[in-house]
DNA sequence: TATTGTTATACTCTATAACTATA
DNA sequence: TATAGTTATAGAGTATAACAATA
């Protein structure tokens, strides 16, 4: 996923606020989108992390994963870009997926310059049990919206998204 | 804000996704919430950033002297349980704001151990201009949606944050 | 000459553990 | 004995620059 997680990062604890701190939800802070935004991100990639924990991933190789396993046939170009990481990020992650034995390596035969990173078998089976684990998590993190809100909500960060 | 991400973590180039990795809009990953959610963030915190660069400020920072600008007089302890940062993160970004002459600590009388972090005058000052950038670079992030869609994003982004 | 992947490196952020002063 | 703030430090993540292979 992208940087920034936010940010943006791993959270240290739940990013929920705690009873001592809930009083500052009526603040001017509270009511910035950047800040909510932030904070649902911390929360939701926290979930998620904590899932894939028990298939020994994080959402960055989730991501490098999944896409590995679409049709798209990423170049470590393309990863790089659509998951706004470093080039020499993308390198790190694919070597471990590769140790693994979930990704391979290809050289792309119209450019000799680019690796194409496509799943193994391996691969794909790791990625269908970490995508049920993520779907999990999502659906415990908006455990406070209906199913309508959830399909507003998606659609609408959509938009934001791309 | 949260750390998270997003958090999550600065961007560095536009998480925007350029023309050449645009196809990947229509995989699987790009249906997660937590992707979605990560994504916005990410642009949301990397705009905020850039723009309060002006006024030197990080959006933790901004985040800081926002609460101290507050009339809820936060201790530290409030302000790493609210902003999911680590104690001694709030040290730091402290360390910095006072420095500035921009907030003060002040010992809680009713614990001495603790210390209420205060504005000042300059502070309030700052944090007035660097409120109206934030809210300006929001507002171009969210670009993409009309007025009805920005309350609707607000109100269930609230839901999910808190 | 420019670009892809790679490596090395510096820098920032985060997490942990100790210490002090208060409680 | 426990907690708030502080400091130091190790670890993870990020950014930058250089290099080899290819275009």
């Amino acid at each position: 996923m992208p940087a920034r997680t936010t940010t943006p990062h791993a959270t240290p604890e739940s990013a929920h606020a705690t009873p001592e701190s809930a009083r500052f939800t009526d603040t001017e802070l509270a009511d910035e989108m950047f800040f909510l935004m932030a904070r649902a991100a911390a929360t939701g990639s926290e979930h998620a992390n904590r899932t894939l924990g028990d298939l020994a991933l994080k959402v960055r190789d989730y991501s490098v994963l999944a896409l590995a396993c679409s049709d798209e046939e990423p170049t470590q170009r393309e990863l790089s870009e659509f998951l706004a990481l470093d080039p020499s990020r993308i390198v790190a992650i694919v070597d471990t997926l590769e140790q693994r034995g979930t990704v391979e390596r290809r050289t792309d035969p119209r450019d000799r310059r680019s690796k194409i990173i496509v799943a193994t078998v391996a691969g794909r089976r790791l990625y269908a049990d970490a995508r049920e684990l993520v779907v999990a998590a999502t659906d415990r993190s908006l455990a406070g919206l209906n199913p309508d809100e959830r399909r507003d909500l998606f659609q609408l960060m959509q938009k934001v998204a791309f």
